[in-house]
DNA sequence: CAAAAGATATGATAAATGTCACTTTTTAAA
DNA sequence: TTTAAAAAGTGACATTTATCATATCTTTTG
């Protein structure tokens, strides 16, 4: 085994199924080569609203919310996702610099390969460049159709939906923990942190969640579901 | 001058230079030939929520709303745009079939090419591949970004901030024509007709601007953006 | 461990927005 | 041109949501 192999392990990356499927073995070693991994502690920000885009970066393991900060100072809280979605993807061949800001929700670990080696990847190889733009465009696609999702819902109905999204999407569980706080949800669905607070104290006393501190346990998940198409 | 030329103005087509900048003369005379125009009337539907995608189109002339229904039933107005924007770019890549619908707002021409040909040529001229990612890219920037904006405002802020879109972005005049109905309006922003009728109301009793029915006149822009900013 | 800071929780009240009823105006159709 | 239908406009009122004050609980930090 050569030092490249050894220090290697994108052959088995689950990234290279989406978007890596069409490099040959040479392609991926230099891609690997070329990678670096970075953690990164809940909290701590992987990319800055305004800050020089010069990596593709996609999230490897964890959970991250992509957020941006608005004239008056409050955070927009635009979606939380998991692997392997974005993470500088999205406008990253639309804009110099950034448009919003990412950050890990819990300890992530997030693939750094320099832009310009991807670009020239594209402009080589057809399949690789498909495989990018489905991506890129499933991203914005998921993204745009959750915002109008949650805009045409009522206070309730975007708790409920935001219950659902963790419990079905993100935990695949009915108990989970909370990896965001009650104002991150309410910047999230474009709500006050006191409402959000107040419907998912109702939602427990209704007997449709249970919670302990961050740990929610849905108990009624049939409920949930009707709150969130009604509102 | 032979058939193929006579009918082909592609080599004049203002959308070359953003996305087929990229191809020889033979694959651009190629393309002219694939190509279809069609024009619709104000009202008309372009695409379909729900259809399947078999051409790639993009709006040469006029001015169209991309929009979905909701279960309840309600239209939600996702952007109102001009050319060389998307009509089905979209999720062409992503999906089978369309997400959203589009109709026309003014009478519009749309060009059609079959999706098949543009993906040829997608793998095939890298080029042109980066030309059409960037493309997508920078239509899902800015239906995300100006979500956002609308989102983080009040009612009057909203109706500030679209009729600032019309006079600046659509018509980049102080008189214009308003190409759709206050309904159309409140579904864009998501408030109620009621109270975008009565904002409207408000703005010119503030002398803010001038309503002749479907006419606007922006009196003080100034004060229009104040309040969009606030708001 | 103690103190401070931050997050969660809840009630009272104010503000924003929606709904409904109805009139007037405009547009489309017969 | 007349008539019907749709859109615009307005007021009264109901509902939803935000704000503020305050208390408690939790986490962080010295």
């Amino acid at each position: 085994m050569n030092k490249s192999d050894k220090n290697c392990i994108c052959t088995s990356c689950e990234f290279r199924d989406i978007v890596f499927a069409h490099l040959d073995e040479e392609t991926i070693q230099e891609l690997c080569n070329n990678k670096e991994e970075r953690s990164f502690r809940k909290g701590e920000v992987i990319n800055h609203e305004g800050e020089k885009i010069t990596d593709f970066k996609y999230l490897k393991s964890g959970l991250v919310k992509l957020y941006r900060r608005t004239a008056s100072g409050d955070e927009q809280v635009i979606t939380i996702t998991r692997p392997f979605e974005f993470v500088s993807n999205m406008s990253i061949f639309s804009e110099e610099r950034y448009r919003y800001s990412v950050a890990a929700v819990e300890d992530s670990i997030v693939c750094n390969i320099r832009l310009d080696f991807i670009k020239e990847l594209f402009l080589k190889n057809g399949g690789f460049a498909m495989g990018l733009l489905t991506k890129i465009s499933k991203i914005n696609d998921k993204i745009i159709s959750q915002t109008l999702d949650i805009r045409q819902k009522n206070l309730i109905g975007r708790v409920a939906f935001v219950l659902l999204y963790f419990t079905r999407e993100i935990y695949n569980s009915m108990v989970f923990d909370l990896p965001v706080s009650r104002k991150e949800i309410a910047d999230y669905i474009g709500m006050s942190t006191a409402n959000v607070i107040r419907t998912l104290s109702d939602f427990k006393k209704d007997g449709i969640i249970k919670v302990f501190g961050k740990t929610i346990e849905i108990v009624d998940i049939a409920k949930l579901e009707i709150i969130s198409k009604r509102g």
